[in-house]
DNA sequence: ATTATTATTCTACATTTGTAGAGATTGAAA
DNA sequence: TTTCAATCTCTACAAATGTAGAATAATAAT
C-alpha cells in the first residue's frame, strides 16, 4: 500500500510530532492551511490504509503513526532503486553523490559514516 | 510536471533503447505485456508531457527521450529529498548509507567516488 | 487489388487523488 | 441548559491515472 503526495505531507507532520489531535496537525501545516475537512479526510484515508493509528480521547482521537520514518522511507528509496538503477543499491549510491551537490565537509562527513559501515562488517 | 508510474516505466524502457518506434517499447515489456494501445496511449501522454519528441518515418514514429535520465532522475531524489529530509541532502546521504545493504566492496568503491568528488572541490 | 498487420487517435470507464461543503455529534464555555 | 467550537462522517466533484476497445489509416505481404 502506498500514500499519495498529500498524505505523505500528513505523515510528515504526524512524525514529527509522534502524537497529535487533528488541530495540532493542522497547526502544522503552512499558510494558506487545508480546510479542516480535507485534514479529516486525509486522516481517514491514511488510517484504512493502515498508516496511522489513534486511541479516542474524549471527544476526539490522538493519532499516531504506524509505520517509522524510517522503514516507510527506506520502501520508497528502494523502489526508487529498482526503477531506475536496476535494482543495483551502489549504483544508486554513485549516481547520488555525483549528482547531488553535497559541500566538502558533508561529503567528508558522509566518508566518516562510510567508513564506520565497513567497519561493521 | 511529472510523469506516473506507469509512465515512468515506459520512460525507462526508452531511455534503455534511446530511439525506438512502439513496437521496440511493446518488446521490451515482460510479460504479460500490455495492449498496444495502452503503450500508444503513454506515448501520447508523456509526448504531451513533454518527455518525448519523436521524429517520423514513413508510416509510423519513432521516438527518444527529451530528458536525460540523469535530469529526471535528479528532480526525483531532490524532492524525495526536500519532502523527507528537510532538504537536507547529507541527511539523506547518512541515512542512506546505513539503511542500505551495501557490502562492504560496494562501500569501498562509494568511498572512492566520494574521495574523488572531494578532490574536485 | 485484396488482405493482414501495425500505428494512431478517440473514446471510455473505473479508481485514486486533492479538496472541501453539509450535517451530526459532542464536550466545553457561558 | 443553551450555545459554540471542534471533530468526524458522508457526499461530491474535478483531475489524473491505468487500462484498453473501436475506428481509421497506412503500409506490407500475397
Amino acid at each position: 500500500m502506498k500514500l499519495s503526495k498529500s498524505e505523505e505531507e500528513l505523515m510528515n507532520h504526524l512524525w514529527k510530532l509522534e502524537h497529535a489531535f487533528m488541530k495540532d496537525i493542522l497547526d502544522a501545516y503552512p499558510d494558506p492551511k487545508p480546510a479542516t475537512t480535507t485534514i479529516a479526510t486525509l486522516l481517514k484515508r491514511i488510517a484504512d490504509k493502515g498508516f496511522v493509528g489513534y486511541t479516542q480521547e474524549g471527544k476526539s482521537r490522538r493519532y499516531y503513526p504506524l509505520i517509522k520514518k524510517k522503514e516507510y522511507f527506506s520502501r520508497h528509496v528502494n523502489n526508487l532503486i529498482k526503477n531506475f538503477f536496476n535494482d543495483s543499491a551502489s549504483q544508486f549510491a554513485s549516481f547520488f553523490t555525483q549528482e547531488t551537490d553535497l559541500s566538502k565537509e558533508e561529503l567528508e562527513k558522509l566518508k566518516e559514516i562510510i567508513d564506520n559501515e565497513i567497519k561493521k562488517k
